[in-house]
DNA sequence: GATACCATTGTCTTTCAACC
DNA sequence: GGTTGAAAGACAATGGTATC
């Protein structure tokens, strides 16, 4: 079977050869996050398997696509939708994982949505820090995966956070909620290692022969303080002459369909599309459940939902389960023969 | 009811180039 | 010179189900 597959991918790839080419003006840090750590609004959210806004940028320059429409089948935290978007191109993604369509919607309401009274409400939160000076609590959503995922003090900071956003309106409740998404690995005892959540020795949780130790763990005030603050500096950066966006078309006209593109793909309309840029998901080795778990829970996924997701994600590991190609799309036949 | 089997879920170790 | 990471290989724990 696996000669069967070999033997299809490079009749594909040949399809392709003439048209593919090593590109010498490409290094790491471009083809990876790295150049987005330091980019105002890329860098809220440390999403590792994205690529650089500037990787997208550079491509779009290099062939002379200036307008039209892109698409970004697996879309991540929007990083090819917004740096193309603000290019002035026309820009529609598709993502399943709801971390990922938080990032996008919330950058939406960033966009398009906040007004400078939210702005305003931002540097509030940074300044005086309400969860401080509120007993109200709300429960932080729990799965099996991260259970006794924060120090006990973090968890309570945490609660009190998630009650005093619930006074703000929805926009700028989206932009807090989003900050706290943005900080969950540094003040919990995981990290984000390879294909797992990696586990330090004090969170109490069974160890390892090698004890594992992830160094210093953020208090929440810090962690959130230091968050808010990149946000906030970050949007106020935008600011000229009383208007967030005074650059024609530096507000990104972005689509997101949230669902898997399994199901979304067959239904676009052909030739409608005028590039695409994309960074697909390993096919049999990343679990995003797993490694996103902590900012699922945080969404308010569910164990059920968690298995769900699990299962509709289109690669998940060797424990996947089958489905049924077919049904999604006939046009499949050729490929899926090779399989059975 | 005990047992075997199997799919699913969760975790560990090794590796080494690139990064900081 | 320590740390990190869109590897890769493997295995343990768990829970459901078929079989006796």
């Amino acid at each position: 079977m696996l000669d069967a597959v070999n033997g299809l991918n490079r009749s594909y790839e040949g399809v392709w050869a003439k048209r593919m080419s090593v590109d010498a003006g490409l290094n790491r840090s471009l083809v990876s996050f790295q150049a987005n750590k330091k980019r105002a609004v890329y860098r809220w959210f440390k999403y590792k398997e994205a690529f650089s806004a500037e990787l997208v940028e550079y491509l779009l320059k290099k062939h002379r696509i200036k307008s039209g429409v892109m698409l970004d089948p697996f879309a991540g935290i929007g990083t090819a939708l917004f740096a193309a978007g603000a290019l002035g191109l026309q820009a529609k993604g598709i993502e399943l994982l709801p971390v990922g369509q938080t990032a996008i919607n919330t950058r939406r309401i960033i966009e398009w949505e906040l007004e400078q009274a939210d702005l305003d409400r931002l540097t509030y939160w940074r300044d005086t820090e309400p969860w401080k000076h509120t007993d109200a609590a709300k429960a932080v959503n729990e799965l099996r995966i991260t259970r006794g995922a924060y120090p006990d003090e973090t968890l309570q900071w945490m609660r009190r956070y998630l009650a005093a956003l619930e006074q703000e309106n929805e926009r700028t409740a989206a932009v807090l909620l989003f900050a706290l998404l943005c900080v969950l690995e540094s003040i919990s005892y995981t990290r984000k290692d390879g294909q797992y959540l990696r586990w330090d020795y004090r969170s109490g949780r069974r160890q390892g022969k090698k004890k594992f130790d992830k160094g210093r763990i953020l208090s929440f005030d810090e962690a959130i303080g230091n968050k808010l603050r990149t946000i906030e500096d970050d949007i106020r950066g935008y600011k000229r002459h009383g208007d967030l966006f005074p650059v024609p078309g530096s507000r990104a006209h972005v689509l997101l369909h949230a669902g898997s593109c399994l199901d979304a793909l067959p239904k676009l309309k052909p030739k409608s599309y005028d590039c695409l840029i994309t960074s697909p998901p390993y096919c049999n080795r990343y679990d995003y459940t797993r490694t996103y778990a902590l900012e699922l829970a945080l969404l308010g996924i569910d164990e059920m939902g968690l298995t769900n997701l699990r299962q509709k994600m289109l690669s998940c590991t060797v424990e996947n389960r089958e489905k049924d190609l077919l049904a999604i799309n006939p046009k499949w036949t050729k490929a899926i023969k090779v399989l059975v």
